[in-house]
DNA sequence: GCAACAGTTCGGTGGGCACCGAAGTCTCCG
DNA sequence: CGGAGACTTCGGTGCCCACCGAACTGTTGC
């Protein structure tokens, strides 16, 4: 009598409470969140999410990431989408109903933001992987296992940063870590963070290439930043506008 | 604010209380059945049931069609069928697990069984079908709103049932209803009850036409009474015998 | 080291709901 | 009409669980 184990009606009690389902609609884009944006967005305190979200995890409907203090949760898989997607069609409810009265904002964090204090979103990984890809910095050799990879500056590098007035030495010698991955979850690679990260991004604010907007860790790439990002970072004003364009 | 209210948490914590889950998956091959017997499946009270039925009648989830004392309660369409499908595929359960265990006495019981009285299932359903078609019995200008309607006997069919030895005026002037349509809730088809159809079965009984079975409604239509009635409702063996196969 | 912050665990409270017994409604049948 | 049966409604009990305040762990940044 396996089947009389009341399996289904687990899985739906998890998704039966108003709180839970608002976490769960509000990751159906794919995107992950950490766990203060789903209290937030479920409209309950930290403590009651923060045993939600071990709830659904433990039915097998999210998936955890831990990076640093942040915990992203994102939907478990498609499986769990689908579901999801059929209920709200019984529910009458438009799938992804928020989507087009945020799209703009949405598309906008998502094309570039920041990241505490570093720039992240598609503005932020192109940068990084240009980073890398012209040699500038390079993993530090903590063999892969590491949560948060560091990273070294190569000489290549060090003339790129301080052709924008940015001395890495001094930055090194801080007492801050210094150059870290930072994985970006909208985009699922990583963004440039760590000291020095956040002086690139603070360059980029004096200098007026970046301007931040209100309510939103958004911000807009000027024309002049368009221009300056793609002289230091040897790319075309083309390459960085197709990078930040929405695919979706 | 109304994607805020939580349409989908009540539907699926409609779904999520275990009672409720085991009606809904019972259902899920589209058949309707009687609240005592959702009650045995889900094993709860009578009365538990009727209040977990009508909350998921509420909710759209199930549809209701009265008959006499009897309420049969199905699937309200397959929107709902699609999501307790894909909850059930998250929680890893085998669609319509009790199928292969059951199908024999299913497709039997859907081929010939009783109706309390008389005769249901396809072969019920194509005797009424035939009845009708050759003008032996006609609906009682009743028009259309009645929830069981009531049919009267032609010349043509007071020739048939007397060949059977049915006295069809004793029963018409009996206190018994005479002649009624009862859908036949496996085929969403009339057929034949009241003292007619009960008079009907009990012949095909005396006659050896029909068998009853142990354990169940189920009957099994005799090689005679495969020819017997044939004879009588102007078919061929072959008709008969191709309307009680089992199309799935 | 210390302050700030993200997130979790613990304890206690309160409300909602599944459950059953008993009694009521409706239909069928003789 | 009266009895039987299917089903529902009502009333009361008990349990589960969502919720928050407070305290704890772990990471970041100075």
């Amino acid at each position: 009598m396996s089947s009389n184990e009341p399996h289904v009606a687990k899985i739906a009690a998890l998704i039966g409470d108003p709180a839970r389902a608002n976490i769960l609609k509000a990751l159906m884009d794919g995107r992950a969140r950490t766990a203060k944006e789903l209290a937030q967005i479920a409209g309950v305190s930290p403590q009651t999410t923060s045993g939600h979200l071990a709830k659904l995890s433990d039915g097998g409907l999210l998936s955890l990431a831990k990076q640093g203090r942040h915990r992203y949760y994102h939907l478990a898989n498609a499986q769990v989408a689908a579901a999801i997607e059929s209920l709200m069609a019984l529910a009458g409810e438009r799938i992804l109903p928020k989507h087009h009265h945020h799209t703009r904002v949405a598309g906008a964090l998502r094309a570039a933001r920041t990241c505490y204090d570093h720039i992240a979103g598609k503005l932020g990984v192109c940068l990084f992987d240009q980073l890398v890809a012209r040699g500038c910095i390079l993993p530090a050799s903590e063999d892969g296992g590491g949560e948060a990879e560091d990273f070294v500056v190569t000489t290549a590098g060090r003339q790129l940063f301080s052709a924008l007035q940015i001395d890495v030495d001094t930055l090194a010698n801080g007492k801050r870590r210094f150059a870290r991955a930072c994985l970006d979850w909208s985009e699922r690679s990583p963004h440039l963070a760590g000291s020095l990260g956040a002086a690139l991004a603070e360059r980029c604010f004096e200098l007026g290439w970046l301007e931040r907007r209100r309510d939103s860790r958004a911000v807009t790439l000027t024309r002049a930043g368009q221009a300056g990002l793609a002289q230091h970072f040897d790319l075309t004003p083309d390459q960085i506008a197709a990078a930040m364009a929405e695919v979706h």
